[in-house]
DNA sequence: TCACACTATGCAAACGTTTGCGTTAAATTG
DNA sequence: CAATTTAACGCAAACGTTTGCATAGTGTGA
């Protein structure tokens, strides 16, 4: 860091007190036009480059958010943090991010670092391994505003944005029954993470509320709904005495193995197995069939957290504790499962 | 922000002076053990935070690094902010990110921005409309480093990472003339833009090398590679008098959108035309046939990056200007050009 | 002409941390 | 035992900006 322009520099070279120079870049009214004119054509020839960590430390406010996500290169969490960029550019704050890797110790150690740094606020995304979020606790005694999304706490009340999982899962299964599938299944994920519970729940439940049974032989359950997981969800429903006519799937990398799976088996898709997944990942545009999937709203999800976030910290008499927020889902039916 | 514990208030608790907490804290070897000790625990009782802030307005280091690139949720850029991320973390730096989308209006707002938040590093990608990198020369006569990645600037010595795009291409044609063909296409990316020209020309010196003709027919131009775009290449390729027998795609998304024309459109691959993409996209390991192609590592150039920055901020007594690393690249042979 | 209002600017303190130098007391040396 | 070193800590300034209050100068109305 070379030696750089300051106020004073200004004001010793305008015969101004630093005070004058700061309000008038500042365009306080209190000063003259002439004299404003004056300093900032100074401060334009000299190059004059206001230093905002002075600033922010005589203001108590770094205009920064802070963000953990559990890792930036997952599809999903990019859109997100696209939409929490794009919303903080445009109201004057910068994001600082930082990827848990689903560690719990570093999760906890990034919110320490992000205490030092005096951030305004904090986006978060829990890490896999999080049960607790004790070391959340520590924002609301510096008085430091917290919005979580996707996988939020469930121990403690917070701000958080989510999509309603059951309601999703439950219009994507009656979009199948309504296309007239009756044996339909289910690859789920993970049920200790509350999103993917849900989306089995709502599953379930348009089941009954279309009296069609519950089969647990066609409920496949999987660690990570990986891509591999997927593949061996699709093999062992080819190895039923009977396939279902439809399957649901809790994201769009199992959905697209299952596909991929099955046209090799030589099933027809959708006119044998009808195939929904959830995401609306780039893939469900390119794979053939195109994928029926849950636009989920990624995007919009970054973009609402950080207006929430950002009306947390600029209203001060807030007697709000905490707010949940529901995006709406969409279903977008593609090939996958039209049925004529 | 409310009231948060500070040096004073420790040093006022123990009768000390703040000078004293600040090297016991910093663990300073003229700072007795017990007295290190007792303040460790005093600091721990009182929840005590550092104000970095405070640190870094009086240290003229914010221990921070500005990244701008066109767009977050680009997959590639993706990957490389994951690699920017870890390497900096490791290294006790954190990473504001801004994203250009492309706009050179607002890469200049943000070079204007990075400059008065005393980052201590810029990692940029340039912007598509970007044609001269004034703007970032002020970073230079501020002491800040600068590295570049991907779409790095000609028109001024900086730091750059890249790979190399030219012989990245040769390679890859090579590949598709050692495994038989002789009738090569290549779908070609906007040319304005450096590394999809050295892609065009590691082509066409593969086929001279190998004493194959240039057929202007067979290369295809776009815009930004976009997957429409490689359908409608695909589409003038199957209107030609005859099929190549190979193509070179400067992406992998028209790569795919080739694929899956010509299998709708009956044609065997890799049997009748070898495939090979660029990038490494996550489709390419899916789409089928799997999509033969180059790792660009992505992750990285982005550990690259940071770690050259660093250097570049750590270093005073550097004497070289600028820096130009390539990165290996490697061709994944998949089945889309897996000849027998 | 005096009192007052208003305009335009300056003064000085404050934010929390770091660090060169000074100071004290104890330990060591000749 | 005096002189000197060493250990452990305090003093005070500095970083650049912001802001409440004071002040100087000008204009206005009665």
């Amino acid at each position: 860091m070379k030696n750089r322009i300051t106020l004073k520099d200004l004001a010793k070279d305008l015969n101004l007190s630093p005070s004058t120079i700061s309000r008038a870049l500042g365009n306080h009214p209190a000063i003259s036009d002439a004299t404003k004119k004056r300093v900032q054509k100074k401060a334009d020839t000299l190059g004059f480059t206001p230093n905002s960590i002075a600033s922010s430390f005589r203001m108590k406010k770094t205009r920064s958010l802070g963000i953990i996500v559990p890792r930036i290169d997952i599809h999903f969490h990019s859109l997100v943090i696209s939409g929490i960029e794009d919303y903080a550019y445009k109201n004057n704050y910068n994001v600082t991010i930082f990827q848990s890797k689903n560690s719990l110790k570093r999760e906890k150690e990034i919110t320490k670092i992000l205490q030092t740094r005096m951030v305004d606020g904090v986006i978060g995304c829990l890490s896999i391994e999080t049960k607790s979020c004790d070391h959340f606790k520590k924002f609301d005694k510096l008085g430091v505003p917290l919005v979580f999304y996707d996988r939020v706490p469930t121990d403690f009340d917070a701000n958080k944005i989510v999509i309603n999982d059951f309601e999703s899962a439950y219009t994507a299964t009656k979009h199948l029954i309504k296309s007239g599938c009756k044996r339909i299944g289910h690859i789920a994920g993970n049920q200790t993470t509350t999103i993917f519970n849900a989306r089995l729940e709502g599953y379930k439940a348009a089941l009954k509320k279309y009296k069609l049974p519950i089969d647990e032989a066609l409920i496949m359950h999987t660690n990570n709904l990986s891509y591999d997981e997927g593949v061996n969800c699709a093999k062992k429903y080819l190895a039923l005495p009977e396939l279902p006519d439809g399957i649901f799937c809790a994201n769009d990398y199992t959905a697209v193995s299952v596909i991929q799976v099955f046209r090799k088996g030589g099933i027809n898709i959708p006119q044998q197995v009808a195939i929904v997944g959830f995401s609306n990942y780039p893939i469900s545009r390119i794979i053939e069939p195109n994928l029926t999937t849950i636009n989920d709203r990624a995007f919009q999800m970054g973009e609402a957290s950080t207006k929430l976030l950002i009306r947390k910290i600029e209203d001060d008499n807030d007697i709000i504790d905490s707010e949940i927020i529901t995006l709406k889902t969409e279903l977008i039916i593609r090939e996958s499962s039209k049925l004529n």
